[in-house]
DNA sequence: CAAGAATTTTAGAATCGTTCTAAATAACGA
DNA sequence: TCGTTATTTAGAACGATTCTAAAATTCTTG
């Protein structure tokens, strides 16, 4: 295979996955770059393989699963079930909330500090809150 | 086919498909009738399609389907989508919000009056909120 | 650097929840 | 009752996701 040029994005994002505990493979790479490069995002499994063909990434749809995975159950992404019909994960792993779009089935971020909760009941049993989410819905 | 006894409940959830402007057929009722037979409840449409295998009702799992889609499309029952596997509905449809128990997938109703949002951001572009869904995950 | 161990990738099959199809049946209104 | 319209159904089809087991890669150790 051909030696390629390691950009300083190459690095963070190498180190990020050594650090996460993950082995920096060829194909987690190139996807962790494709998903950090720039601001947060929200993906599918589905745009992110599109993504990757696009830009010459060559990477099974099986491996953009796995990938996600491990970068979810690291802390690298956070997973998002609004629609029924398809996972999103989103590059920002922070305290923060969503508007869904329900016609486009867009999502967009609402940072924390834009919502603000009075009042939450207790959880049943006592048991621990691992968080809370807020969507708020737009028809239009 | 024999003929069965009109009870109360029959003819309680017979007004409520008719109000609606559904059909009262004998699956719908059934089906209506396991729904909104006591207090308020989370099902799948696999639930609900044992259930009714359950109390020897013989329906098909596309009506099942069909039945739920069409009682949501008409308010008796909403959709929800937290975990992205599938799909529940709630047979309580005034406002509220739920526990997300992580663990077991189960579903539990918060009072509206039990969760006081303080603040919310514009929605962008003045858009219409069709809705907020609080979801309070608990990991035990 | 070589060799072995452990992990990752992969194509394709399999699975799961859900929707679709088109034909048969049932409910409605006249 | 009859014709019209809506509903039900079995089974096929579908889309997203997971599984399989073999091949390839990465890491570690000497």
């Amino acid at each position: 295979m051909r030696q390629k040029k390691v950009s300083a994005a190459n690095v963070t994002v190498l180190e990020r996955l050594r650090t996460a505990g993950l082995r920096p493979t060829r194909q987690r790479l190139a996807l962790a770059k494709l998903l950090f490069a720039r601001g947060h995002r929200h993906v599918s499994a589905e745009q992110l393989f599109n993504e990757a063909k696009g830009h010459r990434v060559d990477v099974s749809l099986a491996t953009v699963y796995n990938a996600l995975h491990d970068f979810t159950a690291k802390g690298l992404l956070r997973e998002i079930s609004i629609d029924s019909s398809s996972s999103y994960f989103d590059t920002n792993t922070g305290n923060h909330h969503h508007f869904y779009f329900e016609r486009s089935g867009h999502l967009e971020d609402i940072d924390d500090n834009q919502v603000e909760i009075a009042a939450l009941p207790e959880a049943p049993g006592g048991a621990e809150i691992s968080r809370v989410d807020v969507i708020i819905r737009i028809r239009a």
